[in-house]
DNA sequence: TTTAAATTGAAAACTTATTCTTTTTAATTA
DNA sequence: TAATTAAAAAGAATAAGTTTTCAATTTAAA
């Protein structure tokens, strides 16, 4: 079973058919679906599921720390399974999001906040970047 | 003159008092001001203006890339004039935002998108921190 | 001035997200 | 297995931020 139907059991949640469904989509999802479309791939299975329910199964996860809240400035919240820290790039022709992580980039942050008298309790980057087509001569 | 409505005077917009107002409340906060804000600090000034006209304003300043849209996660677009890059360090307990510049992270920027394959077009970093109370033994 | 185009305020419409009321369901208890 | 019950569901309504519509006004240029 999912790591995320699992965590949800352990912690008590009550399984519906609905919240199972958004769950298991969330687990599924390679990439990052906004609340809109959770909804249609939700739909797509099973037509009773409402956009209420999946915003409050995702904010059920959001508050449980099982998932995390991504906002790329385009107004839509998408939603990560939690786990390891990571950045995200984002391909501006394309919209794919590309997960990465840089140990010298969270030292440097961490550095920054310091040398300006703060802790550091959150951040958040992200690139948007064009792909480098390869100048292959053939 | 300020810089704003100058640029905005040479790109051949339209100056009626409303948007003439909106500019120089943005060309003159030193803080980073939503748009209920700059519509209160506007009201203060002219009882005419209207939150549509404020909308209207910064959206015609950002299309033009003379100010910045800044979102911070909270729900309400922030706005910053145009100039030098910088980053934003964002205090959670007094939500003051601090603007920053370090060269060793632009750089590493470039660096890790390149590396990716990517041409970058465009960043955005936040770190949200608390302040270190110095520990000063009276 | 005159006039065409742009801008305005007020209200309606949109979008994303949350909440309310009633009905349904999962999980326990008998 | 059936009854119980607290939690969660649907669907509608609401909220908050933003955009658009439209009739009336204002601007900039002729």
């Amino acid at each position: 079973m999912g790591k995320l139907l699992e965590k949800c059991q352990k912690r008590g949640f009550k399984l519906t058919n609905q919240r199972e469904l958004v769950i298991s989509i969330l687990e599924n999802s390679e990439d990052h679906p906004d609340v809109d479309e959770l909804f249609s791939r939700a739909l797509a299975q099973d037509k009773s599921v409402s956009i209420a329910t999946v915003y409050r199964t995702v904010k059920l996860l959001e508050d449980a720390n099982f998932i995390e809240k991504l906002e790329f400035g385009d107004g839509r919240a998408r939603y990560e399974e939690s786990g390891e820290h990571h950045e995200h790039l984002i391909d501006v022709e394309t919209g794919e999001v590309i997960e990465f992580i840089d140990h010298e980039l969270e030292e440097l942050k961490e550095k920054i906040a310091n040398r300006m008298g703060y802790k550091l309790v959150e951040h958040k980057l992200e690139l948007f970047g064009k792909k480098i087509k390869s100048t292959k001569l053939t």
